[in-house]
Formats: structure tokens, C-alpha cells, sequence
DNA sequence: TTCCATGCAAAGGGTTTGCACTCTC
DNA sequence: GAGAGTGCAAACCCTTTGCATGGAA
């Protein structure tokens, strides 16, 4: 599936466009989820997505973010990043790029370096598909003992 | 701190000496985990290590093996995995090299590729110091639909 | 004796599930 | 009215914690 050209913010014209490219019914739950998503690129966990979307005046279950949240990733509308064991993430931006994590302060930022295209290059064996190539840098703001 | 050389199987002198190595007391429970971890260059969870400590005779609480793998990890005698939600995996090699996960299946293996290096140049600022750089390629095994 | 390590059970916390209700086609 | 989506609460499961016991120097 070819992915859909973004630009953030998404309103909510272009976010139904999306979920329908995308063959998600719009619901009125997802549309409110993705117009908060989409706003800009960002990294969410479950619990700030359910806070962001009840802060903009609309009313979703947790249960519903987190199904909805597991249909947007298996259907490339976000990514997950797994950079720790506390929580997932999901990155409303799913250009090629890649993550650096500062494992102090839990802040999770982007990556576009070109060096990292090579990663691409890996060859793996043909009766297996890559789904995704991943790459998080962990580095850490504090000092050395 | 300088990796310990490691050649596996590595028998219980070799475990007490590269604990040692990485200034980790090496106590009855540390060795027999330990021991189990290097016989092969391998990735586990904390359950599957669990049982395979008790399969080898030896008892070891689910909490000391958490306990230790904390500490393996936080000092550079394992790496942990993070590729699913499930489960954190750990290493028992961490000679520099990265990993394919297949989804279908949950098998993680490893990637020598000399491509994947050129990640490990990438610029950081420069108040932040690199801890791990991890590249997985997620891969699916099943068919197309 | 002091300090660290261990073990057990209980708690924690993000995520999933069961099930009834609601909505849409 | 059939099938999909939603919401609530409870269940789940990996992991951590509290605290009493054990062990090493």
C-alpha cells in the first residue's frame, strides 16, 4: 500500500481522505484520534493520545485507543517504536527515518541521516519479507561518573 | 569499560572470571545464571532463562533473575533486546551486531553486516553520549494476502 | 556486624479481553 | 438485522517492590 502524502496539521477532511486511503472506516472515534495524531509529527504513548483527544473536547475510551491505535499501526497509518520496556510509542510520522532515545530523560526524537539508508540495503533470505527496519541510537545527558 | 573476551561455552571459572571482570560479585545464583546464558551465543527472556536455570538443577527465584539480568544489562555483560511488547530478550553476545525478528514466528537471529557499521557513525550532539545503537529488521515469513 | 543478595508473595502498570450496547449499511 | 465498532470493567502478564531471611567479608 502505497502511503498517504501528509501535511500536518491534518484536518478533518484530510484525515478521513486518509483513513479511507488507507480502506479504516471513519469512525467518529478514529477521526477524532488521527486529527490529533496528525496535527503534527509527534511521539505518543497510549495514555497521552487518550489525554490529548479527552483536552480537544472529545470523548474516547482507553479501549478504543488502544484497538484503534493497533489498526493504525498494522495498517502503516503510524509507527510503533519500542524504545523501552515501560511503554510503546507511536510516531505520527512514518517518512523513513530513524530514532534517537535519551534513555534520561525518556524524550524520543527523529533521525534523517543518510548514512542510515544503507541499513536498507540489507539483503535478507528471499522467502522473508521486511516489514520494517528499525534503528533507535540510546544516548544518555548525563554526566560520566 | 573493555569487553571481557568471551568464548562460548563458557564453563563456571570463565563465568566467576568475567563477572569479576565487571566488578559483579559473583555469588551461587550469578554463576548459575551466567553459565546458562553463555553456553551459546543466544537470546532469551527472563522466563525462558528462568527454566532453563531449573531445568540444569539449580535454584534461582523469578526475582533474582530479574534482579541479575537488570544488573547484566546495566553493565555490559548482556544487552537487551527490545523487538516486541511481550517480552524484553537478552543477549548473551554482545560482540557489535544487530538483529532480524520475524514477526510470524517470534524468532529473533542476528545480522553480521558490514553495511550496518555506517549507523554507528552517525552524529550525535555533542552533550549526549551514545550508549547502544540497535538496528532490527522486522521481517514477516508468511504470504502475501 | 554490616551490607549486599535472595526469595516469596503481593503490587504495579501498560495492554488486552469479554460482553453488552450502539451505530452503520 | 447483520456485522462492525465502542465502552466499561475486569482480567492478564511481564516486571518490580517490600520486606524478612541468608550469606559473605
Amino acid at each position: 500500500m502505497k502511503n498517504f502524502e501528509i501535511t500536518f496539521p491534518l484536518k478533518p477532511s484530510g484525515v478521513i481522505a486518509m483513513l479511507q486511503h488507507y480502506s479504516i472506516a471513519p469512525t467518529r472515534q478514529r477521526v477524532e484520534i488521527a486529527e490529533f495524531l496528525f496535527r503534527a509529527p509527534q511521539h505518543l504513548s497510549a495514555d497521552k493520545i487518550l489525554d490529548g483527544v479527552k483536552a480537544a473536547g472529545n470523548n474516547v475510551s482507553r479501549a478504543t485507543v488502544y484497538n484503534t491505535m493497533g489498526l493504525f499501526a498494522e495498517k502503516g497509518v503510524v509507527r510503533e517504536v519500542l524504545v523501552d520496556r515501560e511503554r510503546v510509542f507511536y510516531d505520527s510520522n512514518i517518512e523513513k527515518h530513524h530514532h534517537l532515545y535519551n534513555i534520561d530523560t525518556g524524550e524520543l526524537s527523529d533521525i534523517f541521516d543518510v548514512d542510515i539508508d544503507t541499513v536498507s540495503n540489507v539483503v535478507v533470505p528471499d522467502n522473508l519479507r521486511v516489514i520494517e527496519t528499525a534503528v533507535v541510537i540510546k544516548v544518555s545527558s548525563a554526566m560520566a561518573i
